[in-house]
DNA sequence: CGGAAAATGGACCGGCAAGTCCAGAAAGGG
DNA sequence: CCCTTTCTGGACTTGCCGGTCCATTTTCCG
C-alpha cells in the first residue's frame, strides 16, 4: 500500500509542507534548495523523498495548495457574508492588511510561474481558487441586490470578474513597486461601481465612507 | 574605455537580447540556459560575457528592459490619443487582443520574479513602466473631462490607477487560467464606470458600446 | 599596410543541488 | 516479545550550468 501514514508520519509530511512554504515566502522559489527547506524544518533528505517520491515538483505543488487555501480562509468571515456596506468596507480593510503584510511575496504566482508548465496539476489550483474567489464576490453582489442596495439590472458575473482582476492586478502592482495604492484603488473603485448603481426605489445617499482618499 | 561598441557589435548585442527575449517566453526563466539562449542568437559564449559582463542577470535585465519598451509601444497610438469614447473602445480590444496573442507568457513578471530581489534595477524597470502606463491613462480621463464626456468631479489618478490594476490583474488571471474573461471584464467595467458619470450638463445617451456582452 | 582594439570560438572548470541508497532506529500489532 | 512496516540519517553520485580563459579572427584607423 502506497500511503500508509502513520501519525508520526503525517506530522513529519506537514511539517515539511509548511516549513517549505515558509521558506519559500522568504527567499522565493528560484532560490530554494531542497536543502534549505531540509535544514529548516530539520529533517533529511530520505524524509523529503520518502513523503514526496516525485522530489521537488510534488513538494511545491502541495505548498501550492497549502497556500491557495489559505488564501480564501483569511478573508474570513467577510467575505462569506457580504450583505450589506459595512461587510464590504471590511472585507476590503481585511485584504488590503493581509496584502500589504505580505509585502512583496507572492508565493502562489511564484510557485505557479516555476511549476506551471511541468505540471498540470499547478494550474488547476489556481484556476479553483479563481473560481472560489470570484464566486463568493458575486455571491455578495446578489446579496446587495436583495436588500436593494444594488441595482438589479447589474451584470453580477462580469462585475465580480472585473473586482477580482483589480484585486490580482493591485497586488502584482503592489510586488513590484511595494505600494498598495493600485489596490486599494481597485478595491474603493470597484465599491464605488457597485454603489453607483443603487437601486432608484431605495436609494440612500452616498456617505463619504468609501470615496474618500484622493490618492 | 568599456563599451567602445562597433556596429557590429551593436547587432550581436541586439540579437543576443532579442533572441534571448525569444527564448524566455517560449520557456520560461526557469528553465532557459545560457546554452538556450546561444544556441538560438547563433553566438558563443566568451561574446555572451562580452556584452553582459555580470552574466545571466545582466542580460535578464536587458530583456526585461527590452520587453517593457515593447508593452506601451504595442499599444500605441490608442493609449497616447484617448479622447473619445470611440479611441478608448479601439484601445480596449487592442489590449485585449494583445494579451490574447501573448497567450500565458508573461516575460515581465517572470523575469521580474526570478531577478528580482537579487538586481535592484529590475523593480526600477517595472515601477516606471507602471508609471507612465497609470499616467498615459489619466491623460486620456482628463481628455475625456475636456470634452465634457467625464464628469470632472472624477478622482482621476485613483480610477486610473484602479483601471491599471484591473488590467494587470486580468493578464494575471489569463496566465493562470488561459481565459480572457477577467482582462475584458475589468476593461469593460472600467470604461463603463467611466461613461457613468457623465458631466450632467453635456450628457449624450450610453449607446450598446460599452455595455454589451453580458459575459 | 600594420598594429591595436574589438569580436569570436569553444574547450574547460568548479560548484551546486537534485536525487539515490542503504543501514539503522522507532512504531505497530499480533 | 518478535517480526514487519514505517520512519529517519546522511553519505554519495550525477549531471547540469554558470562562468573563465586563451587562442584566433576580424575590424578599425592612422
Amino acid at each position: 500500500m502506497a500511503d500508509a501514514l502513520t501519525a508520526k508520519g503525517r506530522a513529519t509530511r506537514a511539517r515539511l509542507v509548511a516549513g517549505a512554504a515558509d521558506v519559500l515566502r522568504e527567499q522565493g522559489v528560484a532560490f530554494t534548495t531542497l536543502d534549505d527547506i531540509r535544514a529548516r524544518t530539520g529533517t533529511s533528505k530520505s524524509q523529503l523523498f520518502h513523503y514526496f517520491p516525485d522530489g521537488k515538483d510534488e513538494l511545491l505543488l502541495a505548498v501550492a495548495q497549502f497556500e491557495a487555501d489559505r488564501v480564501l480562509e483569511d478573508q474570513q468571515p467577510h467575505l462569506g457574508q457580504l450583505d450589506s456596506w459595512e461587510s464590504w468596507q471590511q472585507w476590503r480593510d481585511v485584504v488590503v492588511e493581509r496584502y500589504e503584510q505580505q509585502g512583496d511575496q507572492c508565493p502562489l504566482g511564484a510557485l505557479f510561474l516555476q511549476v506551471g508548465r511541468s505540471r498540470p496539476g499547478a494550474r488547476a489550483i489556481v484556476t479553483e481558487l479563481m473560481r472560489q474567489w470570484q464566486q463568493q464576490l458575486a455571491d455578495g453582489i446578489r446579496a446587495l441586490q436583495a436588500n436593494g442596495l444594488v441595482s438589479s439590472a447589474l451584470a453580477v458575473d462580469r462585475t465580480a470578474a472585473a473586482l477580482l482582476a483589480g484585486i490580482q492586478g493591485g497586488v502584482t502592482v503592489m510586488m513590484s513597486t511595494g505600494d498598495s495604492t493600485h489596490l486599494k484603488a481597485a478595491l474603493d473603485t470597484g465599491i464605488e461601481h457597485l454603489r453607483s448603481t443603487v437601486a432608484p426605489d431605495a436609494a440612500p445617499p452616498i456617505s463619504g465612507t468609501a470615496a474618500a482618499a484622493p490618492h
